[in-house]
Formats: structure tokens, C-alpha cells, sequence
RNA sequence: GGGCGGUUAGCUCAGCUGGUUAGAGCGCCUGCCUUACAAGCAGGAGGUCGCAGGUUCGAGUCCUGCACUGCCCA
């Protein structure tokens, strides 16, 4: 890098250029650590974005925390291991590329399963890497060595172990259930994927007509429903068997309307006496709680609508029509016909498809299923014992009552993308044979075997990933050493989806006797608490925030509010948009990205990279070879404290680098953003940079020692104060630390080298306060100057009054640090042995008077007014205080640095009071 | 219906196990092209911490109720 640099900060040219570089030279990658090898160990695995996606708002925040923490612990000195991968999202993808066959004229249909399979390949190949390129411009320190996808040869075949060992276990099955079934994508969906959402709709009374076996007399069962369509299917009408209004009609049947079919009145507590007219309609085919009633009672199960939505040939003269279509035939032909009550305006909680939108429809179909009881029941042990500890910690809470809540799992989707069921069936004797290879012939001699047809959920596999990418089922090393997996960082939209599955199957197969290697315990032995302890996938979960648009609204394609990421790193560059991600992660509350806090922060890396300029100017004017060559690793090292000044910024350092730490430590990313840039732009800059800047001088005559000493003072912080913030801003810290070294440093990057950690022996309390009392004397200085409008060109003599003598020697002996400040611009300071308060024009504070030697007339009135207005705040606050402090119970309970905090605030106050006073009657005297 | 959050300056948000005078960024006002930085520097205005009670020596912080608001589950 050349010495001059640009004078503005362009981020675009560095940042690819880093990028670049940091996968060239396989920064990231992580060898599998050797048995002797005693580094701690971190280990992070990137829950997959879809092959399909593209980078978001969310997936950003999400890898910029990722990356905050695995940079932070490689700096530490951890074997830190970040695994990158994509998913082959099953739906999503197969969707993707019908519609590009659609555009050719093509179906998959037509072209058969294989041949579709390996158009996916394709499409795969060449789209499916865009969102990990994206990634790579995030600056993500992944190992991209070890980058895997759910379909690879090596995952499939665990997927394929996993399913077969289930099935042996016991925990899966297939059988004939209600499912969430989308009509749009063709296929059974989990739980999960139905997203609810609550629309206006209607409520429909209808009159069933009862038939007692001879006559009509006239009575009618009313019942209500918000899907009429489905009546076509009741085979029953429920009534609770406590409800004496329909006593007399048990046993009885009704005549449905429309089908002209008798279907029988029963007793069940499917139906509640309050709700409605206690009747319920009962469709076993269509309705979840409908078909647990029907396996009661033995019910027919008459399936209406098929697999596209559409009416089939049990619904009559309705067959043929789409779902809602015939909803609405149905409606008029009720009221027509006399048995349609009413129409109420109802509120429905609709499930949608969260991949098409399309209203799922309850349906009957065979389908796999993992019996999930015993899965969850570990998983929620491992949460309770505190061996998975999540933050926030209520997210912990939140897990538990879902887990103790789940349903079994529907894993089998009707796609040709994916992972295909290792079962076959037998058309000879329709046995079913679940296996690892293809079987050769069924145990009756046929050879007639035909594979299932469907493939698995993309969550089934993915929720092994943490083992999986690790080698499992085979005993390696990598699983020995990086597994529990340390951390999983994810967004509160996926727990479900994906931690959760991830504990249940992790706790499973990590376990004795799934665990690979000799785990020493007899096979369905008694569960080792260790051995549990360590099954976990990961021993935190963090869970972020939702990125929302700057009115707080959810980011979504139809509102056309979506913030892509890509853009604002265009504009802004990706230190300034990952700064913005961090410090916006609070806990607790959803990220309002607002492009303003962006801009904020690419002016915050302007500064640095100014402040690098002047840092460089100076090096090269003074002594080039001030540049380290060697890795430093604290702050501290190599600093030369010469001077207040020098003490209270190492101090501040020392003190910033130790509440980062901790902030990491606490995964308060929002802190440990805020803390680097107060420090580095608030004290670095604005105070120390302008304070060193005399020493600096290397003019004729100059004392040469000194600027040497203060450039490489300069030098030493800055470079340390780059590995602070190198885990946030990973771009910009390079290419300034890259060229302190001056195109030598002696690591390949700063990404290797060591993170400060604080020095609590160069923390400096003293100087702290010292500095505080000079900055607020410089303060009232520029304060004064404002006040009286003196030109900013013109030095004005100050007189400054001490009461305590210490006080009055500190800053006799610091006198430069005002002296030399260009906004207070002083001309020459006088140290007066009376106070300084009743001085119109003078500013008092409870430790010194400071009075500034003006010709011009101060605005009585203004004056008076402000004084006024401090003089109320100070009496207020004293009243208070003295209150307190004359109460006994203070006195008694309060700790004891909190009375004596209490009366040097009444000391302090005691004296600005008596200051604000003489001013007052100064001033009033004057008028 | 069940559960979980949120309400602090004009806007977006910090404020930790209660403890001295509630902070930041942006925006706004005033003055400065001070040789690192106008993407900057200096100064300033702006808050009864949603409402009402309670606990406590002490409440933005803890408890109860209410109002508004967001999310998840059914």
C-alpha cells in the first residue's frame, strides 16, 4: 500500500481486493488438530441458506454476528472452525427448475424422475454457489475447505443410515393420517411449513334434516362449519353425550343435504355444549380432530377433494370443480334447497403453505412419519439440565413448551428433489423392506421391489448437519474433536425448523448406540449423564433479532420494502453495514435497519481512515522505521508513557479492550460495537490525536526524542486499537494494519493475529480523573468563547482559580493540554488566588473558576436566564439529596458508597450553588 | 383462546443484579474550509422514562392493574 493514501475512504476497491485475498490464501481453512494439540477448540456450523436463496437482511446479520464471534476467537488463539454449506431445499428448488422447464415447453413429467434429477444437478451447478459468492463479500472467515451440501454423496448416505436406523429403533412409520397437504406444490408439508394467519371469512349454518325412520317431522340438526365443501364428506354428526338438548336424538340419523346419504348421530366430546348450537358436523377425511372422532367410532372416511383441490367423484354433482369454487355452489344450492340457517361474518385462522402461499388443505394420505415422543423427550432434558443454554435466555422457555407440545413428524414429501426413502415394497406380498442398499429381492423370493417414490424432508437432513459434516457415522477425528459443535447462531424463525431438530436428532445418534467409536457403554445401557451431556449439537444457541425496514415494518416482496444487502454494501461499504448489524443487535428487540445509522458508521470508518493518514504523514515525516515489524499482541507492549495524557489514553484503552471482551463474551454485539467507536473517535481521536499532535513536531529545533516517542506511542495504539475492532470492521483493519507493517507484516493477516486483552495494571485511575478535570476545563474554555461570540480567530487570556492546592499543581503541570487546544484557543493562562465566581462571563465548576478576558459584553438577559435555569436544576438536585442524606434510613441501609457518593454530591452541589449565586447578584448589580 | 416481548429526546435505540446529575446516532439550531478527516470540528436546544397504584431509605429499573402495540402457538 502505498504511503499516501486516498484522502477519502472508498471501500468498494479494498474490500474485494481483502475479500479476495482471505480465500486465496486459505486464511480460514482448519486442519483437523492432532491428539497432542491442547488449543481450545471453536467450532460454528452456518445453518444453510437454500441453494436457491439469495443473500437477505437476515442472513447478513446473521453471519456478521457469526463472524464477530469465530474472528474474536481465532484472535484468542482457539482452533476456530466455521463450516459453510447450502441446502438443497427440496421444494424450493424443484419449483425453480419446473419453471425454467416450463419456459423450454418442458415438464418433469414428461421428461421422467432421472433426467429431472440431473437437470437440478445442473441448475445446481450453475446457480446454486450465488448466495455463498455473496458471502464471500461479507468478509465470513469460513473454511472453505470444508464446504458441504445436504445432497453430497457422503451426507445422503447418512441421511440414508440415519432413516434406517429410526426405522429399527422403532421411531418411524407410515401409515394413512390427515396431513397439511398443498395442492399447489403436490405434497405433504410439516407442520412447520403452515404458516396461520387470521383472515375474515364466513361461518355457514346448516340444517341437517333428522330422519326418524317414518315421517317427516320437521326437525333439523343445525351445525356450523367454514368449509361447506367438506359436508360432502361427513359421515356423522356429533353431539356431546352430556347435551340434553339432543338427548332424544341418540342413535337417530340425519339426512345430509345435497348427497341424500343417511349418516348417523354421535355421542363424542368432539363436540362442545357451548360453542354454537352443540352440534358438530364430522368429515374424518378432511378435519384432523374429525378423523381422531371417525377412528372412535368407526366412521367412513369419504375423501372429497383431491390432490390439485378439486372436487373427485364422491362429491357428486360437484366433481370436477375447484375447492372453492364448489364452496360457493354449494352455499347457493343449500339456501336454494332451504337448508342454509344463515351466513355469519366469521374471522378464520387459515393455514398457508409458507413456500406457496396456497391454502392448505387437510387431507388423508399415506405418508412417513417419525414418532417423536422419545426424540423430544431427550432434547428437552438436555435443555432442562442446562447442558444447551440459550440466549436470550427466555428462548430457552419458549423451546421447552414447544418440544413438550410436538406432534409426530411428517417427514415424506411427494418430490423427486431430495433424498429418496430407503424403503421398497414388495408387489408380491406387500411387505415393506427398509434398507441401506437396494435389496436384491424381498424375504419371499420376489424379486418385484419398488422404492418409495417420495423423498424426505429437507429438514431431516439438515438437522444432522452438526454431526454429519463431521463424518458421522464413521468415527473420525473431526467429529471427536469438534463435536458438540460451540455455538449455533440463528434467527428465532428457524428454532423450530432447525435447533430443535437438530438436539432431537443430535442427542440421538450422539448417543451410545448411535455414538461412533468406543464409547465404553453396553448398547441400550443406561444413558451416561457425560455421554448426554456431550450428544448435544452445540452447547449455546444465540438468538438474533428479525431485521425489519426502518418503519419497523417486516421486510416482504409484496410490500416491496426489502433492503437488499448487497445495495447498502454498494453504497456503503460491508464494514459500515456489518458495524450498523452489530451495533443494532440489543437483545430483545427486532433490528429497524435505517440506512442513516449506515452512513453514520461509513463516516466512522472515514475517521479511521483519516486518522490513519495522519498517522502515516507523521511516520513518514519523523522515522519511517517506527513502523513495528513484529506482531504485537496487548496494547500496552512497546508504549512509553510520558506524559498525562499518554497514561489515561493507555488506560482508556485498557479499559475499552476489557468491556469489549466481556460485551463478546455476552454476546452484547450492540456494546462491543458502541465501546470501539466512543473509544476510538470520542478519546483516540478527539482528545488524544490533538494532544500529541505539538509533540509531533519535528521541525528545527524540536525535541526530535519526544516526537519520536509520541509517533510510536500513535503507532502502537493505533495498531492495537485495529485488532479491537478487526471482528466488526474485518476490511478497512486489514488494509490499515497490512500497511503499518508496510507490505511486511509478520502474519498473513490481522485476522491472525492476537486480540488485545485488558491489562488491569495499565488501567489508571488517577489519570482519568486528572484528564476529566482538564477536558472540563478546556470544555468551559470553548464554552465561554461561545458564549461571549469571540471570533474563533482570536486567543483570549484566561484566569483560572483553584481552591484545592492539588488541584491547582495538576493543572499548573498540564497546562499545555489547554494551552494547545485549538477551539478554547488561549493565549496565555493566570492563575488567580480569590474566586472567580461572581465574575460576569466566568464558568464555575465544583473544582475550579475559569474566566475569559473579553472586551465584549455578555446578553445580560440571556445570561441571567441560563444561570437561572442551572441554579433551579442544582437546588433541586441538592434539596434531594440533602433530604436523603438527613434520613435516617439512608444513613442506616444504604450502602455505605452510596451515602458517601451522596454527600460529595451535596458538597459539590453546595459549592456550584454558591457560585451560580454570586454570579446572579453580580449580574443584577450590573443592570 | 394460550404464551412471549415492547412502550425512554422529533426519529431509531442503549440504560446490566434497584444506588450519585437518564445516554448515543440521526435530525434540528449557531459558529468554523483549524494542513488527518466538511463523510469533519466546536457549541446548543430537546426527556413529568405509556398511565395508575404498590414495595423500598431510594424505582426508567422490582410487583400489580390498565392502555396501546408487535410476535409466536392453537
Amino acid at each position: 500500500m502505498p504511503h499516501e493514501l486516498p484522502k477519502a475512504y472508498e471501500p468498494g476497491a479494498i474490500e474485494s481486493r481483502w475479500a479476495e485475498y482471505w480465500v486465496r490464501e486459505k486464511l480460514f481453512h482448519v486442519e483437523t488438530p492432532s491428539p497432542g494439540d491442547k488449543r481450545p477448540v471453536f467450532t460454528l456450523l452456518l445453518p444453510p441458506p437454500n441453494v436457491t436463496g439469495r443473500l437477505h437482511m437476515g442472513h447478513m446479520l446473521n453471519q456478521t454476528q457469526m463472524d464477530i464471534v469465530v474472528r474474536w476467537h481465532r484472535m484468542r488463539g482457539y482452533v476456530a472452525l466455521w463450516l459453510p454449506g447450502t441446502d438443497h431445499a427440496g421444494i424450493a428448488t424443484q419449483m425453480m427448475v419446473e419453471r425454467q422447464l416450463a419456459k423450454e415447453g418442458k415438464n418433469r413429467r414428461a421428461m421422467g424422475r432421472e433426467k429431472f434429477i440431473e437437470r437440478v444437478w445442473e441448475w445446481r451447478r450453475e446457480y446454486g454457489g450465488a448466495i455463498l459468492d455473496q458471502m464471500k463479500r461479507l468478509g465470513a472467515s469460513v473454511d472453505w475447505g470444508r464446504e458441504y451440501f445436504t445432497m453430497d454423496d457422503n451426507l445422503s448416505r447418512a441421511v440414508k443410515e440415519v432413516f434406517v436406523r429410526l426405522y429399527e429403533d422403532g421411531l418411524i412409520y407410515r401409515g394413512k393420517y390427515i396431513v397439511n397437504w398443498c395442492s399447489d406444490c403436490g405434497t405433504a408439508i410439516s407442520d412447520l411449513e403452515v404458516k396461520h394467519e387470521d383472515v375474515p371469512g364466513k361461518l355457514y349454518e346448516i340444517r341437517y334434516p333428522v330422519v326418524d325412520g317414518k315421517t317427516e317431522n320437521e326437525e333439523f340438526i343445525t351445525v356450523a362449519t367454514t368449509r361447506p365443501e367438506t359436508m360432502l364428506g361427513d359421515t356423522a354428526i356429533a353431539v356431546n353425550p352430556t347435551d340434553e338438548r339432543y338427548t332424544h336424538l341418540h342413535g337417530k340419523h340425519v339426512l345430509l343435504p345435497l348427497m341424500n346419504r343417511e349418516i348417523p348421530i354421535i355421542t363424542d366430546e368432539l363436540a362442545q355444549p357451548e360453542f354454537g348450537t352443540g352440534a358438530v358436523k364430522v368429515t374424518p377425511a378432511h378435519d384432523p380432530n374429525d378423523f381422531e372422532a371417525g377412528l372412535r367410532h368407526n366412521l367412513p372416511q369419504i375423501e372429497v377433494i383431491d390432490e390439485h383441490g378439486k372436487m373427485n367423484a364422491n362429491a357428486g354433482p360437484y366433481a370436477g370443480l375447484d375447492r372453492f369454487a364448489a364452496r360457493a355452489r354449494i352455499v347457493e344450492d343449500l339456501a336454494a334447497q332451504g337448508f342454509l340457517v344463515g351466513t355469519k361474518d366469521y374471522t378464520i385462522a387459515i393455514g398457508k403453505c409458507d413456500r406457496s402461499g396456497t391454502i392448505v388443505e387437510p387431507r388423508l394420505s399415506t405418508q412417513w412419519f417419525v414418532k417423536i415422543a422419545p426424540l423430544a423427550k431427550r432434547a428437552i432434558e438436555v435443555v432442562e439440565k442446562g447442558y444447551i443454554r440459550f440466549t436470550p435466555e427466555n428462548y430457552g422457555q419458549i423451546y421447552l413448551n414447544w418440544m413438550r407440545n410436538i406432534h409426530d413428524w411428517c417427514i415424506s414429501r411427494q418430490l423427486w428433489w431430495g433424498h429418496r426413502i430407503p424403503a421398497w415394497y414388495c408387489r408380491s406380498c406387500n411387505e415393506v423392506i427398509v434398507a441401506r442398499e437396494t435389496p436384491a429381492a424381498c424375504k419371499c423370493g420376489s424379486t418385484k421391489l419398488e422404492q418409495d417414490t417420495d423423498v424426505l424432508d429437507t429438514w431431516f437432513s439438515s438437522g444432522l448437519l452438526p454431526f454429519t459434516t463431521l463424518g458421522w457415522p464413521e468415527a473420525t477425528r473431526d467429529l471427536e474433536v469438534f463435536y458438540p459443535n460451540s455455538l449455533m447462531i440463528t434467527g428465532f424463525d428457524i428454532l423450530f425448523f432447525w435447533v430443535a431438530r437438530m438436539i432431537m436428532l443430535g442427542c440421538w445418534f450422539m448417543m451410545p448406540p448411535h455414538k461412533p467409536g468406543k464409547h465404553g457403554l453396553a448398547d441400550h445401557g443406561p444413558a451416561d449423564e457425560e455421554a448426554l451431556r456431550s450428544s448435544v449439537p452445540f452447547r449455546e444457541v444465540y438468538i438474533h433479532a428479525l431485521v425489519r425496514d426502518a418503519d419497523r415494518q417486516k421486510m416482504s416482496k409484496t410490500k416491496g420494502n426489502v433492503l437488499d444487502p448487497i445495495e447498502v454494501i454498494n453504497q456503503y461499504g460491508t464494514d459500515a453495514t456489518r458495524f450498523t448489524l452489530a451495533a443494532m443487535a440489543a437483545p430483545g428487540t427486532d433490528i429497524a435497519f435505517s440506512e442513516s445509522r449506515t452512513a453514520g458508521y461509513r463516516n466512522f470508518a472515514n475517521k479511521i481512515w483519516n486518522a490513519a493518514r495522519f498517522m502515516f504523514m507523521n511516520v513518514d515525516r519523523i522515522d519511517a522505521s517506527l513502523r513495528p515489524t513484529q506482531a504485537t499482541t496487548g496494547g500496552g507492549a512497546g508504549f512509553h508513557v510520558a506524559s498525562l495524557e499518554d497514561r489515561w489514553i493507555l488506560s482508556r484503552f485498557n479499559r475499552a479492550a476489557r468491556d469489549v471482551n466481556d460485551s463478546l463474551q455476552a454476546y452484547r454485539f450492540d456494546e462491543a460495537a458502541t465501546r470501539i467507536y466512543d473509544f476510538f473517535w470520542a478519546e483516540f481521536c478527539d482528545w488524544y490525536l490533538e494532544l500529541i499532535k505539538p509533540r509531533l513536531n519535528f521541525e528545527e529545533g524540536a525535541d526530535k526524542t519526544a516526537a519520536r516517542a509520541a509517533c510510536a506511542n500513535l503507532v502502537n495504539l493505533f495498531e492495537a486499537s485495529l485488532r479491537l475492532l478487526h471482528p466488526v470492521m474485518p476490511f478497512i483493519t486489514e488494509e490499515i494494519w497490512q500497511a503499518v507493517y508496510d507490505g511486511k507484516p509478520p502474519l498473513k493477516s490481522i485476522a491472525l493475529a492476537a486480540y488485545p486483552a485488558a491489562d488491569d495494571k495499565q488501567i489508571d485511575l488517577a489519570a482519568e480523573t486528572e484528564m476529566a478535570i482538564l477536558q472540563d476545563l478546556t470544555v468551559s474554555v470553548r464554552n465561554l468563547r461561545a458564549e461571549l461570540k469571540v471570533e474563533p480567530k482570536v486567543k483570549v487570556p484566561i484566569e483560572v482559580f483553584a481552591h484545592e492546592p492539588a488541584i491547582r499543581s495538576m493543572l499548573e503541570q498540564n497546562l499545555h493540554t489547554i494551552l494547545q487546544d485549538r477551539s478554547a484557543n488561549v493565549e496565555k493562562i493566570t492563575f488567580v488566588e480569590s474566586s472567580l465566581a461572581n465574575r460576569s462571563g466566568a464558568r464555575s465548576t465544583s473544582r475550579f473558576d475559569v474566566f475569559a478576558i473579553y472586551e465584549k459584553k455578555i446578553d445580560v438577559a440571556a445570561e441571567r436566564e441560563r444561570l437561572t435555569k442551572e441554579l433551579e436544576k442544582i437546588e433541586k438536585q441538592l434539596t434531594s439529596a440533602q433530604a436523603r442524606l438527613s434520613d435516617e434510613n439512608v444513613l442506616t441501609k444504604a450502602p455505605t458508597h452510596v451515602v458517601e457518593g451522596l454527600r460529595k454530591q451535596v458538597e459539590e452541589l453546595s459549592i456550584l450553588r454558591e457560585k451560580l449565586l454570586a454570579k446572579l447578584r453580580e449580574l443584577g448589580e450590573n443592570t
